[in-house]
DNA sequence: AAGGGGATTGAGAGCGCTCTCAAAACGCAC
DNA sequence: GTGCGTTTTGAGAGCGCTCTCAATCCCCTT
């Protein structure tokens, strides 16, 4: 009986076991090829009898890694992080991800503005390597404190203003201006749209497709504005009804608002689509069943999130990566429309 | 001017900026009391200078802490992550209450069945100092391995079998009773139920609830077994009807399903709640959007989150806790019964 | 058989922090 | 002033791992 020490098998165990030195270890728990066949088949059995798992905060210490990739979601995106899809879809294409490559996923839940410090932080203590940072309203300082921190940072949508770090996103405008193009081409006459918030990309370039499609048409642009939660589609598409009893047609900027326009569309007592044609966007799961249901503007959620992980992870490992990357969207058609 | 080492500060570079040791540095920035108020002040300011944060590997080198804490998320419930309200809810919940205690959380998403081994991994190679388990389905060998390696786990959901290890849960069986009691008292003669996986605890108990609630009267059970989907409530329901065309109540054990149950019964012209009373489980968001809005059992979802993370801490932290903690439900009366 | 060169291996120096233990400093009673 | 009991502080030993650098092997070549 070999007299193992107590408590957790160190590299040194391992290598007194198995007879070599404690870098010989290191190099077969690491993959080194510079060891003798027969020299790295007895550390591989001496590590299997042992139990042997490296500790990754030692690892860490020397290495000046991590492994660790954090997932932030500031303060309003919490908010609605447990009534969307969007949020948990992309997080799980992150997850999927940075599984592949062997890391780990840090998740960040602001659920205090406060938590900007708290961030910082971390990523100032070298708790993660990268940091994939979805959805920013406004103006958010946070990136910039973070660029300045020299962490490898990664944007779910394109920032507000200049983008002085790289990001991911869809082509909404594009999307959307397909979205109207055809409802103009089924012969709507009277276009509406919900849009999103406007202190944040993705409403301000949905609304904007919407101007565009509409542009070089006799129509003009009927808008009210949602913050993508159902109620506020509710809202919003009864104000649109009342302002333009007329309408015939209405794009809205996300499917949890759309949900929310049918049924406000119900209550008043419009068909749809035969009355009034209703568009979506993001082609999340309840478009599928609302009644009727929901043609959208397909966003490739989880693809997303896996493209996030692998640009920040490129990044982390010192290559160049592009300053921004604009994933197509596709209209899908369903019952509504 | 200071000559300050390039690179991260480190206690060396404070404790010499302060002209003090690194072990009072240490003692200032972990708040120990035996430090003189000049001196902390002046340690203070030191740090607050030169930007020092404490490197958390070296930290838990010697400490064999890590301050985090692991959210592991099965791969058949990683699969309903994002279409489904309750996991990103509860994570949500475990967030902030890690968050207060200034805790990180790792999410493990297993989005393979080979995920166990890199979760053992982790768990092992001490990465983490607890692990908050969400749905477990049937015997799952999961727990029982990490309870081997002495880490604090505590689930989410009874287990199957004996609990070898803390879990928190709501009443199930009770808040079903209390739902199906209120159909019969309002005259439903004939109460149907859509029940979840009977391979989860869940799925079971509510099964059981709705058993139970019957058990006293002269009505049949009449049961269709879901997966808590959308679509798998619009099957069962459909089934059902065709079973029992005269059913005027139905259980059905999620609102998601619910919700496809609804869609169900409209398809096949009847009324809710005056042909067919609905109550379904959960109350997720969608409940107060659906048409007819809801009637369901409330589960206070982020507080079983909050549980969650507290009772995990409290046992990393020696604490004996409660091997179980059972919240209550709420019937929550809406338009659907 | 000797010499050379590449392939393997081991010794040892840290990575940045905590914590024990002993020294230094201080306060106070006498 | 002396002595004793507290505080307060510092020195130094690791925590477990990686990585450089030098030593040792082995296998050819001549």
């Amino acid at each position: 009986m070999q007299d193992t020490p107590p408590g957790r098998p160190t590299l040194e165990t391992v290598a007194r076991l198995a007879g070599v030195s404690r870098a010989t270890v290191s190099r077969v728990v690491n993959g080194s090829t510079a060891v003798k066949p027969g020299v790295r088949e007895a550390v591989a059995r001496a590590v299997r009898e042992l139990g042997y798992v490296p500790n990754p905060a030692a690892r860490s210490l020397v290495t000046q890694r991590t492994d660790v990739v954090a997932f932030v979601l500031p303060e309003p995106a919490t908010r609605v992080f447990s009534d969307d899809a969007f949020f948990p879809g992309v997080l799980r294409g992150v997850g999927e991800e940075l599984e592949a490559a062997d890391k780990q996923l840090l998740l960040l839940l602001a659920s205090a503005p406060s938590s900007h410090e708290r961030i910082l932080r971390y990523v100032h203590g070298r708790t993660v390597d990268g940091v994939v940072l979805a959805s920013l309203h406004g103006a958010d300082p946070l990136p910039a404190s973070l660029e300045a921190l020299g962490v490898p940072v990664v944007a779910s949508g394109r920032p507000l203003g200049p983008a002085t770090f790289p990001y991911i996103d869809v082509d909404h405008a594009g999307g959307v201006e397909a979205a109207v193009r055809y409802l103009l081409q089924r012969g709507r006459a009277r276009i509406a749209t919900i849009a999103g918030p406007q202190d944040m990309v993705a409403g301000i370039d949905r609304l904007a497709g919407y101007r565009a499609a509409l542009a070089g048409t006799d129509q003009e642009p009927l808008v009210a504005v949602g913050d993508f939660t159902r109620e506020s589609g509710m809202v919003a598409m009864r104000r649109l009804l009342q302002e333009e009893p007329g309408l015939d047609a209405v794009f809205v900027a996300s499917d949890l608002m759309a949900d929310g326009a049918l049924r406000a569309l119900r209550q008043a007592g419009r068909r749809v689509p035969d009355d009034v044609a209703v568009i979506g966007f993001d082609d999340v799961e309840i478009a599928r069943f609302t009644e009727p249901t929901l043609t959208t503007v397909r966003q490739p959620i989880a693809e997303i999130g896996r493209r996030l992980a692998r640009q920040v992870l490129r990044r982390a490992a010192g290559e160049d990566i592009e300053p921004a990357l604009v994933l197509p969207t596709e209209l899908v058609l369903r019952e509504s429309a």
